[in-house]
DNA sequence: GTATTTGCAAACACTTTGCGTCAGG
DNA sequence: CCTGACGCAAAGTGTTTGCAAATAC
């Protein structure tokens, strides 16, 4: 889908479609560096040199609640730690935040990767996520 | 290994031993619900009411450095965002942060490890970090 | 004793928000 | 027109840094 179908696509739900947006989304369809907001602004600004960075934000978080792009991070939660250095894997939960770890057979695919992409692998991060058990019971709660 | 083991390795590496160290990490090894550093700092307090959220970081990095906690989270990069907002896979350099797409067939988890959390699933990330092959490079030009 | 660590506060980086203006529909 | 989006700047949030005083060794 190209940006342009998107954003038509977009307008159906009434949200404007204005050159900006145009920009940012064809700019993200037609890479695949994975680029920070900082640099996506960086490459509006060569077409629209008046564009500021809230903008690009402001159509990220448009674009990513609508479910067009993803966004590489926590989100909103800031780092949490684990006193457990080595590879395991967590599950977190949409709803509370709350993390807990998944004692699992650990999977073998770090050299599969590796030969893949030519990478020195040097370790892996699997993480679920979901509504967890108390957060589902709450909500179902909540619905009666 | 218990907090006091940790701390007494590290203290053959120069590092001193100080009770808030230690109380920083017997709260995490004490724990599975990956506090964040302000949840820690608010345990801490509590022993050690001077102390201040500068030491809890410090701590925290030292002993990420060391090997002994895991942080969970990009670290030092900030949000990248991609145009594809399907499940698929990372690989991320360790030395110049780039990352890459991993087309690969997609694992089939979610189900297993819904049934051994009760969590509802919705989704998962999976990343795999390590040195890429440009990276590689020029370690071994530099190394010359 | 001396070098590291602490506590505090200021600085930082990334992101969000508020507000007046602009423009898509 | 009128509502949503823009540009700008200020505020927020999580984290790091600089420095004098305290403390491990």
């Amino acid at each position: 889908m190209t940006a342009i179908e998107i954003l038509k696509k977009l307008k159906e739900k009434g949200v404007r479609f204005t050159p900006q947006r145009q920009a940012i989304l064809e700019f993200l369809l037609g890479t695949d560096t994975h680029p920070t907001a900082e640099e996506i602004y960086h490459h509006v600004k060569a077409k629209f040199p008046g564009v500021s960075l809230g903008t690009i934000y402001n159509t990220l978080n448009m674009l990513k609640e609508h479910g067009h792009i993803m966004e590489l991070s926590y989100g909103d939660m800031c780092s949490r730690f684990d006193g457990n250095p080595k590879n395991h894997y967590h599950v977190a939960c949409t709803d509370c935040g709350r993390i807990v770890d998944l004692h699992s057979p650990l999977l073998d695919l770090e050299q599969e990767v590796g030969e893949k992409t030519g990478f020195l692998v040097q370790g892996h991060r699997l993480e679920f996520y979901g509504v967890c058990p108390e957060c589902s019971t709450h909500k179902r709660a909540k619905m009666n």
